[in-house]
This record gives C-alpha cells, sequence and structure tokens, in this order.
RNA sequence: GGCCCGGUCGCCAAGUGGUAAGGCAACGGUUUGCAAAACCGUCACCCCCGGUUCGAAUCCGGGCCGGGCCUCCA
C-alpha cells in the first residue's frame, strides 16, 4: 500500500502525490513569538519533523519551512507590558521556540522566514490582488473581497453567508463585507515605529495571513505539496492564505493540507485563557525531549492528545506534570532500558548502532525482524500512523528483550555468539525506527559514567594551578563506593551459609544501594558488573 | 444555530467488514543473596437502539455523550 495521506480539504485520504525522488515543498504555520513556548505549539513539529523523516526515508527531497510571525497585535501588547521593544521580545521568544525544537530533536525545518523580512514580497502580492481587483484600500487598510473569491469557503467547507451571519467581530465601516480580512493595516496613532513599514498605501503592518502566503510563494514557489498547521489554524487563517494566493497565484496552493489535532489537558484544550499550560521549559527538568517527542508520537496526530488530569501527590501537592505525560515517561523508560542493554551488550552506545537502511533490501529481507519494520512502515504509510508505528516498536524491543535473555546475552561467559549477532541485527532494526520517529535514546547522563571515561580523575591529579573537577571527584567517589561494595559483597555471596558475617555484609552492600537511591543513583547487579545510572 | 471530528479495558491508545495491537496502572509467577531491569501469565461481549451482511468495533439510519471551529489561538 503506496503512502496515503488524509487532506482537509477533501476530507478524506488521499495517494500522496509526489513519487519518490521527487522534491516536495513542505510548509508549517509557526509560531507568534510573543510568549514561551508550551508543550502544544510542539505537537506539529514533532509530527511534521517525523513527517519529513518518512519522506525523506521513501526518497522525497523534502524542503520544509516554518514561518516566525515577529510582529503583530499580540507582540505589540506583551512587549508593551514588559516595557521592551517588539524586535527584542521577537527575538528572545524566537530563541526559546528554536532551543524547544532542538531539545524535541526537531531538526528537519529547512527555513524559517520572518515576517519582518518580506514586507516587500507581502507588498508586491497585496499590490497584485489591489490590481487585480480582488482587494480593496480603504483609509489606510487594504481588505480582501470575500465576495470576488467564488471558491471561498472551500478548505473549511462552510458557505459564506454562514461565516458572516457567525462572525464576533464588529463589522468595519471600511469593509465591504463583514467576512471581508485584512492584507494591510494602517498604522494607528501611538503605535511604535518599529512596527510601522512603508506600502504604497502608507505606513502600517501585514495582516496575520499574508505572511504566509508571500513566505510560502517565495520559498517554495506557486504550489505547495504540504501545508501543515494545527486544526484550530483551518479557519480563518488557512481558508484566507489559500483565498490570497490562488487568487494571486492562479494555480493551487496546496495539494495537501494536514491539520494537527490539539493538546487538551481534562476537558480544555491547553491555553493561556484557561490557565493550564505547560511550557516546554517547565517540563524539561522532569521529562527528556525525547520522551516529550515520544508522548506526542503516541497518538495518530489528527487525533487530539489526551494530558489527562493533573494528579496531587498524598499532601495534595500537584505533580509536576499531568498524568498521561507521566505514563508517557513511565512507558519510554522502556525503550532507554534496552538503548542501555545494546550498549551493554553490543559494547557500543545505542546511538553507535548502524539502521539497516532503506536500500540493504538483500540483508534486511533475510533478517528474521524485518517484518517488524514492515509492519512498522505499513503503519506510518498510512497516513502517518505513529501510534500504530510505536505499538510495533514495542513489540520488536520485547521481542530483542526475550532474546538477549535466553541468549544470556549479559553474562560474558555464557553468552552465544550467534545469538548476539541476532540481537544486533534486531537493535538495527529499532535503530532504524528511532531515527524515523526522531527519537534518540542516548543514554542519560549519569554523574559519573561520563566524567570516568573522559576527564577523569585526571583534573583532580593536576594539583595545584588546576581548577578541582568536581564533577570529576564525584564520579571518582561514585566509582570508590561502587567497588567498595562490590568487594562486600563478593566476600558476602563467597561466605558459607551458616556464617554469622554473611547478612552483615550484605546488610552493608544493600545500605550504599538503599543511600545512592536516595541520591537518585540506582544500582544494578548484572553478571556482567554492577552498573550505575542516574534516575 | 451552522460546519467538522470523536465515543475501544481503571487511564492512554491502534484497529474502518472476518472475529479486539501496544503502553501505563493492578494482580500472580520466573529470575535475583535482596533489589533493579527483563521475561511469562491474568485483565474488553468495542456508548445505546435498529438495519445491511454468512459475518459489524468497523457500513447505513436514529438516539445519547464529548470535543474543535464559526475572524487571538499550534
Amino acid at each position: 500500500m503506496p503512502l496515503q495521506v488524509y487532506s482537509t480539504l477533501s476530507r478524506k485520504k488521499e495517494p500522496f502525490p509526489r513519487k519518490p525522488g521527487e522534491p516536495v515543498g513542505m510548509y508549517v504555520c509557526g509560531p507568534t513569538v510573543y510568549k514561551p513556548a508550551h508543550i502544544g505549539h510542539m505537537v506539529g513539529p514533532v509530527i511534521f519533523d517525523t513527517v519529513k523523516r518518512y519522506l525523506a526515508y521513501l526518497g522525497y527531497k523534502v524542503t520544509w519551512v516554518v514561518n516566525i510571525t515577529d510582529v503583530d497585535d499580540k507582540l505589540i501588547a506583551r512587549a508593551g507590558e514588559l516595557k521592551t521593544t517588539v524586535p527584542e521580545l521577537a527575538e528572545r521568544m524566537t530563541a526559546d521556540y528554536l532551543d524547544c525544537l532542538k531539545k524535541l530533536n526537531v531538526t528537519g525545518v529547512d527555513h524559517f522566514p520572518k515576517a519582518t523580512a518580506h514586507i516587500p514580497q507581502m507588498v508586491e502580492m497585496i499590490g497584485k490582488l489591489v490590481e487585480t481587483g480582488f482587494a480593496y484600500p480603504a483609509g489606510g487598510d487594504v481588505y480582501f473581497d470575500v465576495a470576488k473569491d467564488p471558491d471561498y469557503g472551500k478548505l473549511c467547507n462552510r458557505d459564506p453567508e454562514q461565516l458572516e451571519a457567525g462572525s464576533r467581530i464588529e463589522v468595519s465601516d471600511r469593509k465591504h463585507n463583514p467576512g471581508d480580512f485584512a492584507l494591510w493595516k494602517g498604522a494607528k496613532p501611538g503605535e511604535p515605529a518599529e512596527v510601522q513599514f512603508d506600502s504604497p498605501w502608507g505606513k502600517g503592518r501585514p495582516g496575520w495571513h499574508i505572511e504566509c502566503s508571500a513566505m510560502a510563494k517565495a520559498i517554495l514557489g506557486d504550489t505547495l505539496d504540504i501545508h501543515g498547521g494545527g486544526l484550530d489554524l483551518t479557519f480563518p487563517h488557512h481558508e484566507n492564505e489559500l483565498a490570497q494566493s490562488e487568487s494571486a497565484n492562479g494555480v493551487p496552493f496546496a495539494r495537501v493540507w494536514m491539520h494537527n489535532g490539539l493538546l487538551k489537558l481534562g476537558k480544555d484544550k491547553m491555553a493561556g485563557s484557561v490557565g493550564n499550560v505547560v511550557n516546554v521549559a517547565d517540563a524539561l527538568p522532569h521529562m527528556t525531549g525525547d520522551a516529550i517527542r515520544f508522548f506526542i508520537l503516541q497518538t495518530h496526530y489528527r487525533s487530539p492528545i489526551e494530558m489527562g488530569n493533573w494528579s496531587e501527590d498524598k499532601t495534595g501537592r500537584r505533580l509536576p506534570l499531568p498524568d498521561n505525560m507521566l505514563a508517557a515517561k513511565t512507558a519510554f523508560g522502556t525503550f532507554e532500558e534496552f538503548a542501555r542493554r545494546v550498549g551493554r551488550v553490543l559494547g557500543t552506545p545505542f546511538a553507535g548502532v548502524k539502521p539497516p537502511g532503506a536500500g540493504s533490501a538483500a540483508r534486511t529481507m533475510a533478517m528474521r525482524y524485518v517484518k517488524f519494520q514492515q509492519r512498522f512502515n505499513e503503519h506510518l504509510d498510512d497516513d502517518f500512523n505513529t501510534g500504530g508505528a510505536v505499538g510495533v516498536l514495542f513489540e520488536l524491543v520485547t521481542a530483542l528483550n526475550k532474546l538477549a535473555d535466553a541468549g544470556k546475552l549479559e553474562d560474558p561467559d555464557k553468552a552465544q555468539p550467534e545469538v548476539r549477532a541476532e540481537f544486533a541485527d534486531g537493535a538495527a532494526v529499532v535503530r532504524e525506527m528511532c531515527d524515523l520517529l526522531g527519537l534518540k535514546l542516548e543514554p542519560p547522563k549519569t554523574i559519573f559514567a561520563d566524567a570516568a571515561g573522559s576527564a577523569g580523575g585526571r583534573s583532580v591529579a593536576g594539583g595545584a594551578g588546576q581548577p578541582l573537577d568536581s564533577q570529576a571527584i564525584i564520579s571518582g567517589l561514585m566509582q570508590l563506593l561502587i567497588d567498595l561494595r562490590g568487594n562486600l559483597r563478593d566476600q558476602a555471596k563467597g561466605a558459607a551459609k551458616d556464617n554469622p558475617l554473611k547478612k552483615g555484609l550484605f546488610d552493608q552492600t544493600d545500605l550504599i544501594r538503599k543511600r545512592l537511591a536516595v541520591l537518585g543513583v540506582t544500582l544494578e547487579d548484572r553478571p556482567g558488573g554492577t552498573t550505575g545510572r542516574a534516575g
């Protein structure tokens, strides 16, 4: 079954309109940079990053654009509250946004065009719409004339009359019809100079929708292959973009319209007005970017994501994150644990495992674990069903854990080489699936394992003049405790059953483990030796 | 009021005609000096009522309930 994608325009799944090897232009509406990004803002980027990864895997040459809205009413208001300028606020919030994307491993965006850097392109498009009669200037503003566009309403599937009937905005004297929307907003008295730009209609700034039309055209051309964004943008934003672009360019604006579902917390959409916002920065101390990404990808992108309730602990204090995010964190631990196991068994970190690759058919077809890969791909072929794909990943990991248990792969004395080779093949498939989902599965930064391998005790031993490296000291002390405990444990295990010292020695080993657990360090005794990890 | 989505185990969530993936939680085991991790087992008549069909969670009709949008929204 070739790739199928649901398009909002046709309201059904369609064969993807491009062939592997062809270029694909993808435009996704980005943020208005006036507040720190919350988890909901990450849903689209994570989804479309995954879409791009899979399309690239299938051989498409994807160019992905995400716009940054850095001039608008909310920015002006917020900058005023903070006693700062719009450019300063926009720059700071853009940096925050980009940092959040990085933390969630959203790496596929090729261009982040800023609205303020594309005013001439917007003016040009507005000018063309005025010339051709689709738009009219009025008192310093310019409006798009909805009545001139017979297709208006086709994306959100509504008649223009319905839209007008429900319109809650006051009808401006300047508009011909209530449904008309601003392409250009004339500067109002008292607005800071930094948000006033020159145009043939006087000083002012662009309307919200025109930036996407103009920047999409500038970078990707008149027709996009994929236009994406949150479900709540369908109307008016995308409907208006579509109307402007098709009126100005005379060709279809986008082949496929993809809209992602919204995040819900309990009964409510997560939104500032409801007061239940979880900023990315609030979540990251409690959950890795990987785990947040996994949380988003567990659900099909068109469904709303349930964050569940927000439970309290025994003392009535609210937990740091909503229930379902914490459940996702726990679930994701299965993969993190598996990645560590891969490191132990193969001697290389999971990140270093080579995926089999889409092209290596001869080798992959012979592999026992390819059927998992096929089922995984079938899910993604079906409108990027990441939830189903994640289920397959769990099944594969369980199968490989079983294999590792049966083959005693963690016991240096008993490990069977042929089983180990099979495990390595399976791990390569897991690596590929994780790459497609954008899950890095990097080993957590253990406070001692890192240091032990790198700087180690060297900076401590550096002596006079060398600043003491506290990480290195902690690392060394931790290793010392592990070694000491190991010796005690060996003695205890070696002691005869009736030896009264036996229990006492074990008590000491347990004391060390419990005390370290309090510090957040988990010690695990395995056939190959004791390992420790933070968390 | 209009348009559009949904209702699948305590919670989350795949499944769109062939007899219910997966995860979290729970319980019982295996393993372990004890743990941790892992593995095994137990745990769903798919909101209700009709209809179509050899066969329906899936299709059709009618209810009930929830959500999104109807010019700030990712």
